[in-house]
DNA sequence: GCTGTTCGCATACCGGCGGTATGTGAAGTA
DNA sequence: TACTTCACATACCGCCGGTATGCGAACAGC
């Protein structure tokens, strides 16, 4: 393949990114029902045939567009994680990474709310493991296994506060004051440091 | 206002009625958007006429619908809770039978994945706060005035414990085993166990 | 550099869905 | 009995997701 046969792939990922950008958008600002294909495409400056061309229908680009988002937060709360040290300031790091990445409305509407809905919760549930929660899991076993929190099966775990937070970062979204969050992050860290070996 | 007058009123309730079931029975089984109207009303036996008179839409009948499912949540939490007399007791009480209410699927389908998308988080959230998540804010409200866990800002706690447990359900029955529901339960009592004052 | 092929996308069209406007007959009223 | 109301049925519409097809530019081989 010669340089100038890129041409066709540079001006395919263009394409397709200018899709899952105004997707993301519209998802984010209408929710998935309420925005219609033609207005997705109309914004990307293409037809149908462009977004059937690269994606299998409506649902296909969402979850394009929800592995996007999640990575972002997975990424953000990997990195706020990976600058400490101590394991355990890496777990409340990168909770509270968590609850301020996902109050973003953009994230709330796309990850939260028509994500499960729209792939189902099952599919959702394995998007999600592959992101943030994945973080999550392997920091509580990290810490089960250093001793620093009691043994015990991680899964349930992992997943009661994966919720936790969820919820509350939905909450904090819709009437969020500063005060709310703030008993918020003295709530859920009571609740972590409850896990602690004493 | 006579006995026969009584007659339309009679048939009228029966025909919302047989909407409102059918519609429950396969918004569960298939989803919201999955199933349409024409389905809907074939199964309740009337035509889409009777539908738009009894309700606004098909959006509306979902809300009576959810609207429904969760007074039943909440009535059997709240009935759980009532049948102890020990505050703290009716607080586990209430969690537990609130974990394996919602493992059911159609409670989970309605109430926890297409009832946020369909309706909005902010309009869920209110009908949410009527059903059983309100009991639980009354019992950590009459725990915390009590002194018997400790004085804090209780709406942070509920939404954390209320999106613990509707998270927790919904694995639970995805690949939920005995041992899961166990594990799951006994990880939730040292959450709560943790607010306790020592 | 000419030709055949592939590819990325546009155009045109379809079926089905939620929603609405209107008809109709039985129940209720005076 | 004549009139009104009400609970629904019938018929219809616009829109949206999805598909089939057309087409021009980009590449490949000679």
């Amino acid at each position: 393949m010669s340089y100038a046969s890129e041409q066709r792939a540079r001006q395919r990922e263009q394409t397709r990114h200018a899709l899952t950008r105004e997707g993301r958008r519209l998802f984010a600002a209408q929710g998935y029902t309420a925005v219609g294909l033609a207005e997705i495409v109309r914004a990307a400056g293409v037809t149908k045939g462009a977004l059937y061309h690269h994606f299998e229908g409506k649902a296909d680009l969402f979850r394009a567009v929800l592995e996007e988002v999640q990575q972002e937060v997975a990424d953000r709360v990997a990195a706020a994680a990976d600058a400490e040290s101590d394991p355990w300031t890496q777990l409340t790091t990168g909770c509270r990474t968590f609850l301020t990445a996902t109050t973003e409305p953009a994230v709330q509407r796309i990850m939260l709310v028509d994500g499960p809905a729209v792939l189902g919760w099952e599919t959702w549930r394995a998007f999600d493991e592959a992101g943030a929660a994945r973080h999550l899991a392997e920091a509580l076993t990290a810490l089960a296994d250093a001793g620093v929190i009691a043994p015990q099966p991680i899964a349930p775990l992992a997943h009661l506060l994966s919720g936790a937070m969820n919820e509350a970062a939905l909450w904090l979204a819709a009437s969020g004051t500063a005060e709310d969050l703030n008993d918020t992050w003295t709530a859920l860290s009571r609740l972590l440091d409850s896990l602690r070996v004493r």
